[in-house]
DNA sequence: CAGGTGCTCGTCACTCTGACGACAACCTAC
DNA sequence: GTAGGTTGTCGTCAGAGTGACGAGCACCTG
């Protein structure tokens, strides 16, 4: 397409700030894991202006080339070492009220990521710590930013995610066994299930688990050994695994 | 708290361009509805590089002190004269492939919006006209940007939402018929629903309709009236409605 | 070997659903 | 007014899915 006078006019007013306002765009990243039967978050204390000191979850800004995905998921490998493939990573929406940040303008894109327990995460650049907390225990009202909402809406979309979709999976390792699958959905939920239903619903529900071949593994503290499965290749629950409803 | 030179520098860095590249931030806007049992979305047709002559989802920069909702929300209002009271709007979340805009770096937030049947939109400033389409009809191929993918995005969340949430009523007047109710299922879902099973499941279900006093409307073409409902105050929808599933 | 633990399979009552019959309440045509 | 068409609403029934268990299996430790 030639570039006419007109369209050159036009192009060069799109760097008209009062007409295009300059915006900074992050990434912020919720990475969720089960820890000892616990939902936990993966926190970073910051060590840079502003809300130095303060707990953050761990992101940064977006490079001028970058993707949002690709950005997430170089923050997300930097700063913990989790590799894309054990993971699962969604986008979770966009932050922009104008004054989520002091310094600037920033629209932040928010993304959810489940990880298997991993080791000890090292902390990064400009940072001070990095800590998994169990996101009960997360005092709120002391997140940077407007973290505390964007953490609220990653821990609904996970509670919602588990019912309708495979997700869960993205807990466990590579092969895991129906009561592992069990202790997450338990986790996330903060509810009970029952054994023998879980069973039953987990294993019929067509594409969910594929059984491994291979024999059933060891029993940490007794107990019949239990069935290795993997992931299934089904994207949704038919039907869903719903949550039990709180009566009222 | 006090600012210290550190922080004044760090503050003074936040500026510079290298670390912080500029962004363009915009809000599109999927504005869905059903006319004569199809779903449609409104399209405009722009008068402004880029992709002049193209269709494109109604949408505009975000301004340096607007809230993102509030940006979606307004230039819906003034692109259709749809008011935020007779509307669902959600977020749908953020595109922002470094190439979706030639101009420069632009990062687009998406909603999505349901609407009852409109009166027929005015084409705002930049804009040759403006038309409902069947999404049935739209040739993604000849959408500007990658409106293509947001449009997609958004057809499947509604597609998605009926199922588990009430928002079909947005569709729909302040107050509606079972029929009506229905129609819009059909026309999101496109598939026919049982008349008899949809009308006790959703005069089934709690908080889903509340019915309206008033005696039954008039029968258009024939037919027994029926009664009208308001939307009811469920939040969600228990148990959900499930659209029926292709076999395969 | 006894008893504990956790895994897996069964059973049963209940709810929800899809498919459909039947009647009610309106219309128009004759 | 009566016949016949159209749409709304209520009922029925078989099958699938679920919650609440019981019970046996396969490992452990003492």
């Amino acid at each position: 397409m030639s570039r006419s006078d007109e369209h050159e006019q036009e192009f060069l007013a799109a760097y008209d700030p009062r007409a295009f306002p300059p915006f900074a765009v992050t990434v912020d990243v919720v990475l969720l894991t089960v820890r000892e039967g616990r939902l936990c978050v993966l926190l970073v204390e910051r060590d840079t202006h502003p809300f130095r000191g303060g707990l953050a979850l761990p992101g940064g800004f977006v490079q001028a080339d970058e993707d949002l995905d690709t950005a997430a998921v170089e923050r997300l490998e930097n700063e913990t070492g989790v590799r894309r493939d054990v993971a699962h990573v969604e986008q979770l929406g966009a932050f922009g009220d104008p004054h989520r940040d002091p310094r600037m303008r920033v629209v932040s894109v928010a993304y959810l990521v489940f990880a298997p327990d991993l080791p000890a995460p090292r902390p990064g650049s400009r940072v001070r710590s990095v800590q998994w907390v169990p996101v009960e225990d997360v005092d709120a009202a002391r997140l940077a930013f407007d973290h505390d909402a964007v953490l609220a809406a990653g821990v609904e979309r996970a509670r919602a995610k588990l019912e309708y979709s495979p997700v869960a999976t993205a807990f466990c390792g590579e092969e895991f066994t129906v009561a592992e699958l069990r202790h997450v959905y338990e986790a996330v939920w903060g509810v009970p299930l029952d054994p023998r239903n879980f069973h039953r619903k987990t294993t019929g529900t067509p594409g969910f688990l594929v059984p491994v071949g291979s024999p059933a593994p060891v029993g940490p503290g007794g107990g019949r050994p239990a069935a290795l499965y993997r992931r299934g290749s089904a994207a949704l629950l038919h039907p869903a695994m719903l949550r039990p409803q709180r009566e009222d």
